[in-house]
DNA sequence: GCCAACGTTGGC
DNA sequence: GCCAACGTTGGC
């Protein structure tokens, strides 16, 4: 089981909107870099993830989702109405992808990028790298445990 | 609103 | 294939 970071905008879409959705299931769509889709290309059923609220007023992360259905192609890539819409993508040939995730649980206690950069065990994480913009990551099992633990979560 | 970092685009 | 210009992200 691997474990990963996924980030958004709680304006647009928060944890406590994935918790609302029928089912608490939610298509990841929208995911516009390459780097980030060949993650969410390797994540399999099962996959742990931290949600992660950016470009708001205390970013950092809001709590668990997991991974309920692997990889497949991101419908609004093909749909000129969606603000995703990627003119070069062929049918034949996808080139964005999404995958299923499903709400576990919200941290008793939020987690922000403050509270993280203050911790040494997690100095290297890329997240808490200067300039990063990436919206989908890997997290090593330490690093998940110990934001987890952060979070007031077992 | 500012600005640094980074990805993408496009001219050559 | 290089690289400058541009657009976007995202913290502050």
């Amino acid at each position: 089981m691997q474990h990963w970071l996924l980030k958004t905008e709680p304006d647009t879409f928060s944890l406590a909107d994935l918790e609302k959705r029928p089912g608490q299931t939610e298509p990841w769509n929208g995911v516009r870099n390459y780097q980030a889709r060949n993650f969410l290309r390797a994540m399999q059923v099962g996959d742990q993830v931290l949600i992660y609220h950016s470009s708001c007023e205390v970013p950092g992360v809001a709590g668990v989702a997991e991974v309920v259905g692997a990889a497949r192609a991101d419908e609004t890539q093909f749909d000129p109405k969606s603000e995703f819409f990627d003119p070069g993508a062929k049918r034949e040939n996808p080139r964005w992808s999404l995958v299923d995730v499903r709400f576990v649980a919200t941290f008793p206690k939020f987690v922000s990028l403050t509270d993280m950069r203050a911790q040494p065990a997690l100095k290297g994480m890329r997240l808490l790298s200067p300039g990063n913009r990436l919206s989908v990551m890997p997290i090593s099992p330490a690093e998940f445990r110990k934001i987890r633990a952060l979070g007031g979560l077992k």
